[in-house]
DNA sequence: TACTCGTGGCC
DNA sequence: TGGCCAAGAGT
């Protein structure tokens, strides 16, 4: 659960280390459950997304009070908890229980696309007929419908990526729609999503100021980071150089600061700011 | 449906 | 070197 968690748009090779410290430091849902939610998300470190570190707790929380502190193995009761979504749901009832639900993540999409549906890639979103699609190909029996989730999803990390899929060494190549179309480009041209001068850059840097604060700090130190590294000789905050350097126009930091604080990422108190 | 929300490795 | 994009969820 917890490394579907991070796994979350974010790749297998960042997740790993930080898994592995996490597992040690909170190896139960009741471990975690007890922690205080700015450790967890300095633990989260630079993952990314860390209102899913907050989620995370929030879910071990649910279940202890509700599950008595055993992960549920149903997907109805792994859905009810905060941050799982259908795939989540999906992938813990089937690589941790054993269980039989359809797992639909951008992998097993794209191969859908491509072997079945003959396209390039999967539609922007995904659609009622992707799941239909998902669930009329899973095999019926149990064990073979965890081993062709996995094997889809691997086929679709590992071979059929997005980018440059290896055809060659596909295992399903000659009976693969999207090559038997010849290869048709894709209908449409996936947007990159901008980063420069964004609020999530913005997000990130006042992120990065609190995580490496060892106690709360004044907020000008988020809201006037230009001149906040004055009067306070005690901290030793270098992502405030970062959070300096972009330079942001007062509304953005003003709007973003208050997304943080009503995210629960952040807390004021007293003037102060901390995670 | 279409957005928002982080980060860093890679071609 | 800089876009691309990676085991999504919530609104």
């Amino acid at each position: 659960m917890v490394s579907e968690f991070m796994l979350q748009q974010t790749p297998v090779v960042r997740v790993l280390p930080i898994w592995k410290t996490w597992m040690e430091r909170w190896p139960t849902p009741a471990d975690l459950a007890a922690a205080d939610s700015s450790e967890v998300v300095r633990a989260w470190g630079r993952l990314g997304y860390p209102r899913r570190a907050l989620r995370l707790h929030a879910a071990a929380q649910a279940i202890v009070e509700k599950h008595d502190g055993q992960v549920p193995a149903s997907y109805e009761d792994l859905l009810a908890l905060p941050g799982v979504g259908s795939y989540t749901a999906a992938a813990i009832t089937v690589f941790a229980f054993g269980g039989r639900a359809t797992v639909i993540d951008t992998n097993i999409r794209r191969v859908h696309a491509r072997a079945v549906l003959g396209k390039a890639l999967p539609s922007k979103s995904l659609t009622a007929a992707e799941t239909r699609l998902a669930e009329a190909l899973m095999p019926d029996g149990l064990e073979e419908s965890v081993l062709w989730n996995a094997a889809t999803m691997e086929l679709g990390a590992l071979i059929c990526t997005a980018k440059s899929p290896q055809c060659e060494a596909c295992p399903v190549q000659a009976e693969c729609a999207w090559i038997l179309a010849g290869k048709p480009e894709p209908d449409y041209v996936p947007r990159g999503q901008a980063w420069a001068g964004t609020d999530r850059q913005l997000r990130g840097a006042m992120m990065a100021v609190l995580r490496e604060a060892t106690g709360p700090l004044p907020r000008d130190f988020l809201l006037s980071p230009a001149t906040a590294d004055l009067k306070y000789p005690d901290e030793n905050v270098p992502a405030l150089e970062n959070l300096k350097k972009l330079n942001s126009p007062t509304d953005q930091v003003i709007r973003c600061y208050n997304g943080l604080i009503s995210d629960g990422l952040a807390q004021e108190r007293d003037g102060k700011v901390s995670l």
